[in-house]
DNA sequence: TGCGTTTACTAAACCGCTTTACAGAACGGA
DNA sequence: TCCGTTCTGTAAAGCGGTTTAGTAAACGCA
């Protein structure tokens, strides 16, 4: 019932050893012979005995503990790599600890701070926006940290990304084939590198033909309410919407149905991400899938098992292949003729 | 650059007073003359200390961490639950752990074992099955710990639960205006305290009549798909299907389409939470939705504010209120004239 | 001037574990 | 018999804070 805690010490007078020889022996570093061994071991048992984590991390100067700082774990992305990293974490013995921040510096900064105070033993950030330098020095004090999802300029950190140039190749080379000519991209600011590459890919897969853009900061559903009104009045002829996240999708389906836009008739639309359900919207939406799990995977593993003593490591980039998945939001343009 | 920090003694040095000095004023507990305080805030400043937290943790005995024992974090309902309990953690100066069940005894298990050995100063317990009675022993055996979302027999905590008797009951009412009198629940099993409410209010909004049922462990994708299938070979004149959470739900549309089985049509649906985005899936999914934000906000909320020294608050059970959101899944029933 | 009370601070124990440096006993070989 | 090894441990110094008990100096006051 109570938090009714026997020491190492406790341990010690019992088996009649001195604590010294009880730590030893139990961490492996020590060979004993039968009797002292019993001894022991019946002690453990007999006093539901474990270690105080506190005084072990103080002494050992590690904390088992890995911190993400993640923008936001309601949005089903972040969840789902958080459920990777965690269980790949949990498999290693390490706790993972959450610190969102809704894409706000100021937030990024407390997260950091504090994570850094607490001396974990690994950092995995994670941002949308294109953070203040102070963020990248911060970053950089960590002696083991890896940046995932999106680059951050000055981290001297190992980088998990995904394909985002592919994916926008996939995408462009949709819509070019469905035989759209102006393709409208919403999503972060160009500033950030994925987005260059998905723009640098659309591109490529429409034949060299350059995308209409919009810029949020963020990927929260009512940005993407918000551009997809702005997308309406200022469309400009576009006949395809390539959407940055399923978060910003559905925001923009919201402002769709309500106007009477329809999807494809109207305008054509690609997401990225296909976390969410997906499939069973009207109609079931094509999207770029991203290779979550892996994403999370590696980062955990990078972190932990990472040759953080050669320099070359920090410049590591590793990038993960991306899926087109085709279904029903993706037609041919409304009017074919006046948009070639 | 790398972890090089000072500690106390440094400050003491540098301030020329003595380490007590230096906790006590930083910790509020000592009032300093002007000049001792500035040389005290200097060295502080000069040399950007900051107390090391695992041996502030081992003299003062806690942790400043919470640990969240949850099914899956990929969810999006915990993955919501997650994200407010959290914030509102955060917001109090606690760090959070996850531990990640998937539902299984011998995960929660290691789990509760993790927690507890690592000293956290609250835990909150979230279970989606009937867990062996070692569970709440292991629960019971913590200091401070808020039980969630499903009630846990025999476990001697507060506990934080939506109202699943009205979410059933304003189910069973809207189906029953709409006609319907043989209805199916999929959902967790009946030894469930939310199950059993659940039907109790069904059954209540049914005008009495009791549903038809079938049981899942978890509340999987996967699961839901199972039981779709098991529902259509079994479902014996039943015109409308009531869904223990969004994720069955999509299992069951999934299987749906794939059979040409029409929502509202051949079937009506409602389902249980409303954290996946329903109102965009063709058709639109009516549901009861769980107040997920006031849920995580409250269980930490009593985890930190409780009386925890009235015994009767152990008894504590908070019955947070759902509402019934009306979308499209629900329609007359097929043969409305025979299944009066 | 002397005495009690504040003021301003310190010494040292303690939290519980790890780890280095060392020591006594037994053993083996020359 | 003597010396060098192994075997089986131990004492004690950290890790870096918090906190109790106590003290020297200054102050107030008769």
């Amino acid at each position: 019932m109570a938090q009714n805690r026997h020491s190492l010490k406790d341990v010690a007078k019992r088996a009649d050893v001195s604590v010294a020889t009880v730590s030893r022996y139990l961490n492996g570093f020590l060979e004993l012979p039968d009797g002292t061994r019993s001894r022991i071991d019946r002690a453990v048992a007999d006093l539901d005995y474990s270690p105080n984590p506190h005084a072990r991390r103080l002494s050992l100067g590690r904390s088992d503990t890995l911190a993400l700082v993640i923008p936001d774990i309601a949005n089903p992305f972040f969840s789902r790599l958080a459920a990777a990293m965690e269980a790949c974490a949990a498999e290693r013995g390490k706790m993972v600890t959450l610190h969102a921040t809704m894409n706000r510096s100021d937030r990024e900064i407390a997260a950091l701070e504090n994570a850094f105070h607490n001396l974990v033993d690994g950092l995995i950030f994670i941002t949308n926006h294109m953070p203040p330098a102070e963020i990248a020095e911060r970053i950089n004090r960590f002696p083991r940290a890896v940046v995932l999802d999106e680059d951050v300029k000055g981290a001297r950190t190992p980088r998990v990304l995904c394909d985002n140039e592919q994916g926008g190749f996939l995408a462009g080379q949709l819509l070019y084939e469905a035989g759209h000519r102006k393709v409208a991209y919403i999503g972060g600011r160009e500033d950030l590198f994925s987005t260059a590459a998905r723009l640098e890919g659309l591109r490529r897969g429409m034949q060299g033909i350059a995308p209409l853009r919009s810029y949020v900061d963020d990927h929260a559903t009512a940005s993407g309410r918000e551009l997809a009104q702005r997308f309406l009045t200022e469309c400009d002829g576009a006949t395809a919407l390539f959407v940055g996240s399923d978060e910003l999708t559905v925001g923009v389906l919201e402002v769709f149905r309500a106007q009477g836009v329809r999807v494809p008739e109207d305008i054509s639309l690609i997401s990225f991400d296909n976390v969410r359900s997906l499939h069973l919207f009207a109609p079931a939406i094509t999207a770029v899938e991203q290779p979550v799990d892996s994403m999370g995977h590696r980062a955990i593993e990078m972190l932990l098992d990472g040759d953080w003593d050669d320099p070359t490591f920090l410049e590591t980039t590793e990038l993960l292949p991306v899926r087109l998945i085709e279904r029903q939001s993706v037609g041919e343009p409304r009017h074919a003729g006046t948009n070639a």
